[in-house]
DNA sequence: GGGCTTTAAGTAAACGTTCACCTAACTATA
DNA sequence: TATAGTTAGGTGAACGTTTACTTAAAGCCC
């Protein structure tokens, strides 16, 4: 009873017979046929042995390691957004395919990037830049999900012009004319997200002839300011947030303000995840299915490290946003007395 | 400009010298020393080439793969409670010493347990057993965090005890006598907080002469229903829940009743995270620094790793939870007219 | 200038797995 | 029964890095 780790050799004495046949046994080698006796000794062998490959001598021989990177921000939190649920989109289609998946956690280190030898890699939101450049110089495929860097495989993003509209929409065909928007918080203003949700509502505000209240090109601070100058002087009767975050911390301002939702005003948010099913009143929200742009992303990149000869980027995917009707949005002026 | 890596031999070749003195240098060895020339060929050499190591034939040699891996249930959403929080503060301490953080998304992968071979684990919320059994088998150290299962080097728990201790005593002291709880969804009876919480609550309203509401121990299912039972006739004055989903979810219904906080009952949950702090009105938490949990199963981790011979457990550490005192909690009847 | 230490770098084996290539014994066919 | 084909499994090199051991030259002391 040895403390070190069976090897190859050490199955292959008990049974017998070579570390070549072993491995070719225990890899269900298609090509090879091996007697049932020996294939039975060996499959005992390696049984009572405990043994398991070691993955680092596999992975040099077949210089491969089945490895898929997926890095982030340091700074942005898995909890945030869709990212958990792009994560299970990822793992579930990468698993699949015989990949392991090594979620990055590189917070603190602060010059080395980590060198681990990905077979490829998934960049979400806001990637390290020395990451990105990394992966551009040691020509490492890679697609980006939610997220437009480098020199990507793919793109998978979220439809954001089409949520936008969709909320715009809704308010209007319940009445509302004038509309207030709380931007990105300052830390987040160079995702796409912002750009295309900002533009998209100017465009289709006009298009509906709507009014827009003052503020909405300003990163959001604070709720009671936001309130404030938006529905209070503003009377602006709707307000969509550019993320649920920011949703919660109005809806905590009006509350404090005796402002009620959606009497005095209707709540849009962008990001239909926990909590916001759930509040005071459960909001509307623009929603998107983080699995699936997973799945997309990490399908793509599959595609790549199948067939590693083809240059051509499969460009931009765009996964539809839906709009969930919930209790915070109504007609303006609806329940007063 | 050839497609492949460029390895060890690929330096030597051209900087005139031989593959382990690139070794050497490259890795700045004590024992070691090299001419200024040399050193300085080498190192042109490796940077123009974008030389990187390859990591599998180093972990091959080192017999260590400088991997933990991180491991939690399927179904445990990283976003739930402090799991997060956990993470950071591991990958805080891991990254320090030069380890690589596997945090494992497992979830679809059925019998193929992942064989990595990693130098040591920590083990979140409900990893699944399989992996449990396997790290025991092949004698990986690892230690849990926010969780209790296998043979563990060492296990860091949240003081809930402490925590549940505070609640009571907090609301004990703003002149509340009947105390509804409620407890966790019926999925995660199993964590060993379940149990200890609703204990030290039994033991503390004993010890406070205090009143505690039927349906403290059954798993919670409706916020509606709870509040019927609990508030509306059961007359409590104060809610305590086992986590922030619930807290969450009895805000709403609340609302829906229109039962107002903390005029007609005062909340309590646990969890001091996202949104606890947002909601109207923000609420009084239960919390524990997720960030030092993971620190300190790290760091224990780290003397195992350190000192292979040790074979005594650190045993269990305790990691203090905090009353973080909000608007949900006033006394009974608080603001009524 | 002979013996000693230090410096600077080369040599070769080892880590565990895989696979192209080989061999020897059987089997089938003409 | 000679030939070809198949079956069962062995041989040895290779993947890229590290390191114990060795070597050759230079420096030092008397």
């Amino acid at each position: 009873m040895s403390k070190e780790r069976p090897t190859l050799h050490d199955v292959a004495r008990l049974s017998g017979v070579t570390p070549a046949t072993v491995s070719r046994v225990l890899n269900k080698k298609k090509k090879f046929s091996a007697s049932e006796a020996v294939r039975g000794r060996i499959l005992a062998a390696a049984e009572s042995l405990g043994y398991a490959p070691d993955l680092a001598a596999r992975s040099l021989h077949r210089q491969s390691s089945q490895i898929i990177g997926v890095f982030t921000s340091p700074q942005t939190h898995v909890a945030e957004g869709i990212n958990e649920m792009l994560l299970e989109g990822i793992a579930e289609v990468l698993h699949a395919s015989e990949y392991d998946v090594f979620f990055n956690l590189t917070m603190a280190r602060r010059h080395a990037v980590p060198f681990w030898r990905f077979d490829g890699a998934i960049l979400l939101q806001s990637p390290p830049s020395e990451m990105v450049d990394e992966l551009d110089r040691r020509r490492v495929p890679y697609v980006c999900v939610n997220e437009r860097v480098g020199k990507a495989v793919a793109q998978v993003l979220a439809d954001d012009r089409m949520g936008m509209r969709k909320a715009v929409e809704h308010l209007h065909q319940l009445g509302h004319r004038r509309i207030a928007y709380a931007n990105a918080r300052a830390t987040y203003l160079t995702h796409y997200s912002v750009a295309e949700r900002h533009e998209t509502l100017l465009e289709t505000i006009r298009e509906f002839g709507m009014e827009l209240i003052q503020g909405h090109d300003v990163p959001f601070c604070s709720g009671t300011d936001f309130l404030r100058g938006a529905v209070k002087m503003g009377k602006a009767t709707a307000v969509i947030t550019y993320d649920h975050p920011i949703a919660v911390t109005i809806l905590g301002s009006a509350y404090a303000m005796d402002l009620r939702i959606p009497r005095d005003f209707s709540l849009i948010c962008f990001n239909d995840v926990f909590p916001v099913s759930l509040l005071p009143p459960p909001l509307t929200a623009i929603g998107v299915s983080g699995r699936e742009m997973g799945r997309t992303g990490a399908g793509l990149l599959l595609n790549r490290l199948n067939s590693p000869e083809t240059t051509t980027s499969a460009g931009e995917i765009r996964v539809a946003e839906e709009l969930v009707v919930r209790r915070s949005t109504a007609p303006p002026g609806f329940g007063e007395q």
